[in-house]
DNA sequence: CCCATGTGAGACATGTCTGTCTCATGTGAT
DNA sequence: ATCACATGAGACAGACATGTCTCACATGGG
């Protein structure tokens, strides 16, 4: 019954993607501890979320990392992107709709480093003449996010396979809906 | 100072989809009545976010049917689609947000209408040879939500332009990122 | 003019979540 | 065996949102 930080961060994390307003009660029960310890631990709720938020932000920077963006096509760089995030997928869908909370209080600098290596990524593909430029680099962004947003909740409500998921964000976000035969 | 329901629902959305978690004295001085009011029409917070619910879905409803989803091609269809359904974006990012929390109690019948004609409209794309066969109509619904919902919330934080939003949807969920020069 | 209706303001009780505290228990190290 | 330490369980008070109630006021119709 000893205290494992990131086994607690990852049962909250699975369950506030679920239950975005479980109470502390639900969320120590959930971690297997008391809410007394978890209390101990992350003294409010806000202390907890940023814990979860700097996890998040560790990972993503490590499947940044992992995916090696510079290396190869931009699109094959995406592809071992959303290969590499679909782990943490649901925690990025929480912190993506929690992150709507925090109104003026300026986000955490981790994600600003993020999205400026998702941007210069599409950049990249745009100055290769790989990708389009009539969508902005930003905007790629924010479609990639909303993407592994609506694709981790549709998997946790088992609406397509998990099996599913890197194709689906990948392909659908490189090649959209229209067939490509033609050429 | 008479109670106008509809301006009531729509401060609320414009609130609620900035704030989840506003006081309903929030949402009342949103809506410049006092909490009292507030609660003589609403009575409970699930109410109130029924109410907007049921507003959504008819603005949706209303979307479909003046896009003409029926009518030329497919593609196309959705461009309309993006177009009649980008005044209500801001109620559907909250609506779409919020329904993670309605875990078990079964979601409003009219979302499942609805999905079934965006479904419908993906599978005629399909069928016709216009669409991808390899991404699932049910995923490109999925896709299209989580699409419209990180395109709101990208306005609402000013780093898009509102003008750019149809296109900037239509265009990535219909081609992708990838140029489609070549052929 | 009088009355009915709806509203705003404020007070009040209630329930819930939260943070903190105490105390007993269990575990590991010495 | 003993001691230090962390945990679990429970109690407690405080903060907060909520729902309800009362009362005063304004408006509109009879």
């Amino acid at each position: 019954m000893s205290f494992d930080r990131d086994q607690v961060l990852r049962a909250a994390a699975d369950l506030l993607t679920r239950k975005a307003t479980a109470t502390t009660e639900e969320v120590a029960r959930a971690a297997g501890i008391s809410r007394a310890t978890l209390n101990r631990h992350f003294p409010g709720r806000d202390v907890l979320v940023r814990a979860l938020e700097d996890l998040g932000i560790a990972e993503c920077e490590a499947a940044l990392d992992a995916a090696r963006l510079a290396e190869g096509t931009a699109a094959d760089a995406v592809r071992r992107l959303v290969r590499a995030l679909e782990p943490c997928t649901s925690l990025l869908a929480f912190l993506y709709s929690e992150n709507q909370l925090f109104e003026g209080e300026g986000q955490h600098a981790g994600w600003s480093r993020i999205d400026e290596r998702l941007t210069a990524l599409f950049r990249r593909g745009q100055a290769d003449g790989e990708f389009r430029i009539d969508l902005s680099a930003v905007w790629l962004t924010e479609a990639l996010y909303g993407l592994l947003a609506a694709g981790g909740w549709a998997v946790i409500e088992g609406r397509v396979a998990r099996n599913d998921f890197t194709h689906m964000i990948a392909e659908l976000l490189l090649g959209g809906t229209m067939r490509r035969d033609a050429s």
